[in-house]
RNA sequence: GUCCCCAUCGUCCAGCGGCCCAGGACUCCACCCUUUCAAGGUGGCUACGCGGGUUCGAAUCCCGUUGGGGGCACCA
């Protein structure tokens, strides 16, 4: 009896900056099927580009996956049976590929300098043919090669590209599919690192990659390493290119145009993660049905290639906003609680760690402000206002000039005195007291008019949560400092002209 | 320039020859609710790029065209 092979699947980001959406999104899918199907999930770290390489980076990759709760099978941090798993760790087991390719001449050496490479391709484009490597190394050795023009003295190792390539493949999104004739390229660089090319082909093999999963951007270079596969007889792995995300201008996304290609932003904005996932989700994708707010077990269990699109979706924050707000609002409100502590503390409302009567003053807010915010991060300008003392407590300006004026001091004043004369103390009393004193049976004001005062004059702002609560939740006498702090600048402030 | 990929509302998706004079979601607009702002409810605007075929019948298949994207590095 045959178990069919486990399916074995990889992302293989590369350390050069901070974490790519891209790569989220390529291990949100890689992962999605290996879980279907009961394989495994592989995490390598292609650092062969010692130029771009950034030191924290590969952490940075780490950490955003795990807070995506994409977490791998293997990889350099924890390890697996077919270690190392980064590149610059493994330079000493390509090079007996590169050894077999040459004596089997698949490849040769190069000794074309880059000066001479940039002139021949801008001769091609001019001449409106096709770029590639022109081949004059082909054939030659070091010495008959020194005796040309453009010559330089550290070799590289290229692939000798048949006249008649594989071209065709069958890709498990888009079906048959034909990519354009490969170059010469490049499989070892005159630093003796192997190019991307060479050490995905000589990877996936020895890590036993069924499925290679990746960008629309690798469709062109796959008859490259389908030629390597063969080259080396292995088996083929299947392919899938997934779309392209893109920026609003339909440019693949980057992080020039669009802060949201960096994975970091999301977290520093207070996505959620289990938000940004079902959200990524939905880009190129749809499960069965109508639904669109889905787990990653929800998706994994019903993981089908046919469904991922062609189309390299719009990255659209808008959608993402009601979708992280979905999730925000779903949230129970300790849980609430707990995710928007950071940003209160890192915003300097609340201390670290926090006081008891913080995390009180907390617990009383979030059912006030669950509602209210798309992102966590707009949180602290909400609640500003409970948490900073009152010697630093400040009316914004626009909403003190539209609301704090000489013909309000009086409104302010006779909350001020209602308040005062309180003896119970909740949201439900202090609106039944204020509203005696404003509304029919007081000043007859309307709730909306009479409560524009008090709000800027409590909450320092035109927009805040519910007042009445906002003023049960400050408390009695910050309460009354502030509406009589308020009413004094009323009534100093100019009166209206009445010219 | 050259090669390849792609094409349904502004955006994300559904649709895989008749159920579609195209459905859902986000956005936007209006109304309701309402102490502001949200949330929630109701309703509305808006799309099969174009031209040829194939077929009794096409958003769905084929060809062309236009448009968009990606590759063309000793970067991945």
């Amino acid at each position: 009896m045959s178990e069919p092979p486990p399916v074995r699947l990889r992302v293989a980001p590369s350390p050069t900056g901070d974490p790519h959406v891209g790569t989220a999104y390529m291990s949100l899918f890689n992962l999605a099927f290996a879980r279907q199907q009961g394989g495994q999930f592989v995490l390598r770290v292609e650092d062969t580009d010692r130029a771009r390489f950034r030191p924290d980076s590969e952490q940075q990759v780490y950490d955003m996956l795990r807070w995506l709760g994409l977490d791998w099978d293997e990889g350099p941090d924890k390890g697996g049976p077919y270690a190392p798993y980064r590149q610059s760790e493994r330079l000493e087991t390509y090079r007996p590929y590169v050894d077999q390719l040459l004596a089997d001449g698949h490849a040769y050496r190069c000794w074309c300098s880059s000066a001479r490479l940039v002139q021949m391709r801008e001769d091609q484009q001019k001449r409106k043919l096709p770029t590639g490597y022109d081949r004059l190394c082909v054939g030659l050795d070091r010495e008959a090669r020194a005796e040309l023009p453009g010559f330089s003295e550290t070799p590289v190792v290229r692939m000798l590209v048949p006249d008649d390539p594989p071209l065709q493949f069958v890709d498990l999104i888009r079906g048959e599919v034909s990519a354009p004739r490969p170059d010469d390229q490049v499989l070892l660089k005159a630093d003796g690192f192997p190019t991307y090319h060479l050490a995905v082909v000589v990877d996936d093999h020895l890590m036993g990659i069924t499925h290679v999963v990746r960008g629309e951007e690798w469709i062109s270079s796959t008859p490259k390493h389908l030629l390597l596969f063969d080259w080396l007889g292995w088996p083929r792995p299947a392919f899938a290119h997934m779309p392209l995300l893109r920026n609003v201008d339909k440019s693949k996304i980057s992080k020039r145009k669009n802060p949201a290609a960096r994975l970091t932003w999301f977290a520093e904005q207070g996505y959620l993660p289990e938000a940004l996932l079902n959200f990524l989700g939905l880009l190129g994708y749809s499960v069965p049905g109508e639904e669109e707010i889905f787990s990653f077990e929800r998706m994994s269990e019903s993981f089908d290639w046919a469904r991922v699109n062609t189309v390299g979706p719009v990255f659209d924050l808008d959608k993402l906003g009601w979708l992280n707000g979905h999730y925000l609002r779903e949230l129970s409100e300790p849980d609430f609680a707990e995710r928007a502590l950071p940003f209160l503390q890192r915003s300097g409302l609340v201390g670290d760690p926090a006081s008891t009567q913080e995390l009180e003053l907390l617990a009383g807010v979030v059912p006030l402000v669950q509602t209210r915010v798309a992102v966590l991060s707009e949180l602290p300008d909400l609640v500003s206002f409970l948490f900073v003392s009152e010697e630093s407590f400040e009316v914004d300006p626009a909403a003190a000039a539209k609301a704090l004026t000489a013909a309000s001091a009086p409104v302010l004043r006779a909350a001020a005195d209602a308040v005062e004369g309180m003896t119970e103390w909740s949201a439900a009393a202090v609106q039944a007291a204020v509203d005696a004193a404003l509304l029919e049976d007081g000043l007859g004001l309307k709730r909306g008019k009479a409560y524009l005062p008090l709000r800027a004059a409590v909450c320092g702002a035109a927009i805040s949560p519910p007042l009445p609560e906002s003023m049960a939740l400050l408390g009695r006498e910050r309460t009354l400092r502030r509406l009589r702090a308020a009413a004094d600048r009323a009534e100093a402030s100019a009166p209206p002209d009445v010219g």
